[in-house]
DNA sequence: TTGTAAGCGTTATCAT
DNA sequence: ATGATAACGCTTACAA
């Protein structure tokens, strides 16, 4: 009776490994290797000996051996700062459409708006060695901008543009998108308009700047319709800031919500509380969350290409990881005003 | 000069190793290792010494040589069907919170409702040899059930109990919850009732079946009345089938919705026709999604303890994978019905 | 309580 | 084009 330490493999699942595979095939090890791995040095009727003995074993390759001797994970990392809010959920999809077909695994991170769990997300996952990073905006603690830098691995900012142009982003102007909120309520005749905001991430804020800027071009802008929460944004909260801000500011005629949820709330409390919209205020979203155009009113709202954004920002680290020369490391996705009958 | 191949870690990525925080300390890497793992055999002088050495390094453990070494990750995997509704959202937020302070990655899978794609993702992920799993529902392929049985991962099933007992599982009977949803229509005085249900997962099924059966006691059930579509749930698409259902059965008093979104978008289109609710027709929600409180009217739902789910489906794991022996392998977690205004 | 030795399954390097 | 060999960084098994 062999006792367990005699035996090879003693420790193991019972997984089939490479080298059962490679034996099947009757080559060695590294060859069998390489066939799986589709370099294409192996000889063709070789390498299809050795895919027909893994497929005969069920080998599947073992990650951690293979991140340990190359010093590389097949993972790619993404670090987003809510799932409750739809919007990050479809670039993670995106991202994923794009990833998964070139064998990269996708590791998502939800670092809660807080930097200092964003900092522990990165210490973490940049353990694993991935192949590239996904991250959102800019704004992060110098720790974290240190590891990113050290890590060496292939970078790529979503949702915003860099201002420094110094680093590889797939966005939008946060800062334009405020400004063009502005310029449409202003359009429609409308003076005494205020900002709501919720969840103060720096994208909000620029939203918020670039709404302000405008209205002080227009010689409109009235600090005490600015309405700055760190509360987390959502459809209670936004019914919650829209009555709070119709009794404190009873002349008002536009909002700007910095998210769709929060219009929203504020859309169903005008019903129950008899304003109309936009007769009496006009309401206007960012986003444009799928349930947006079926409110009451429809919401107008800021389409954000984020479903564009994620893909391209994975086909961007996917190049970053070629080695590829990237000639456009500042990519403007825009955005879309959809004007409904809100505002 | 030296040649790279003549250098130790000539590979590495220049971070520091196991190695090099033991030297530092004074001790043998393993008496390292296992201070850093808190084996509480290592003397409190050496481990801190060894604690020490590791922070003012920087040392960060290699998680593929740990797993390589252990044949063991440090992960968790979650599958659920979605993102793109709440509730995973905030049942996978409850197991972050359970894993995370237990030194647990988590890793998600989304398999988009598809089978094939939840085997996928088991094959994969199980190659990473993770501590446990934590999946949804009990409906998968057959090779699927083989792979986690070979496995022998700890593994337990939310959202639904398991009709054979011999699961581990978290959830409530959707079974039971679909004829809660009957019998408070009925005792409304509701007669002609429906049921509607997207994204026909096992679930919703069986919600479907549960309302179908108390219906069919209270001899009031009429097949036409059940609208059932395989497309995803989504507020649009409840405006949509609202209508629909509306057109072909005008008589209809009550509506039970397999899901809060479907439920809001009739609620919506039905302010838009001007149809009365609760008056003309009842409508039932189900989950209760956070926003459903503030619908017009208020939706009247059935509130799923996700979050309870996803915490006491974590605790579960974490006692499987201590070799706890699990007294209660069912746990019923409930439901409870919202009545607000809509019913 | 600490350490030695060996090995985990794979890939990089260099040689053929 | 294929293979022998030596890592990769850590932990297990066993010994002291």
């Amino acid at each position: 009776m062999p006792t367990a330490h005699h035996e090879k493999n003693a420790r193991t699942t019972g997984r089939p490994t490479l080298n059962e595979v490679a034996k099947r095939a009757g080559v060695s090890p590294i060859t069998a290797s390489r066939a799986l791995r589709g370099i294409s040095t192996v000889a063709e009727e070789l390498a299809q000996k050795v895919r027909d003995a893994a497929r005969e074993l069920g080998y599947v390759v073992n990650p951690a051996a293979r991140a340990l001797a190359s010093a590389q994970s097949q993972a790619v990392v993404v670090l987003v700062p809510s799932l409750a809010n739809q919007l990050f959920v479809e670039t993670l999809e995106a991202i994923h459409n794009v990833m998964r077909p070139k064998g990269l695994e996708v590791l998502i991170g939800n670092f809660h708006y807080s930097r200092d769990e964003e900092e522990n997300l990165l210490r973490n996952y940049l353990a694993y060695q991935p192949r590239g990073l996904l991250l959102t905006g800019f704004e992060r603690t110098e720790s974290a901008r240190r590891m990113i830098e050290a890590s060496g691995v292939p970078c790529v900012y979503m949702m915003d543009l860099d201002p420094g142009a110094g680093l590889h982003c797939v966005g939008f102007s946060q800062l334009d998108a405020g400004a063009t909120a502005a310029r449409h309520l202003l359009e429609r005749g409308r003076k005494r308009l205020a900002f709501v905001g919720a969840q103060l991430d720096q994208r909000t804020l620029l939203r918020a700047e670039g709404f302000r800027r405008e209205l002080q071009r227009a010689g409109v802008y009235e600090p005490s319709l600015e309405l700055l929460t760190p509360r987390p944004s959502s459809v209670g909260l936004g019914g919650e800031l829209f009555t709070q801000l119709l009794v404190s500011h009873p002349q008002l005629d536009g909002i700007f919500f910095g998210n769709d949820d929060l219009a929203q709330g504020a859309l169903l409390e005008a019903l129950r509380l008899g304003i109309k919209v936009p007769e009496q205020v006009a309401v206007l979203g960012f986003n444009d969350l799928p349930s947006s155009a079926f409110m009451v009113p429809r919401l107008s709202s800021i389409r954000t290409p984020r479903q564009a954004i994620g893909q391209r920002a994975a086909e961007l680290v996917l190049s970053l990881i070629a080695g590829e020369t990237v000639t456009q490391p500042v990519q403007d996705m825009g955005f879309e005003l959809m004007v409904r009958e809100s505002s």
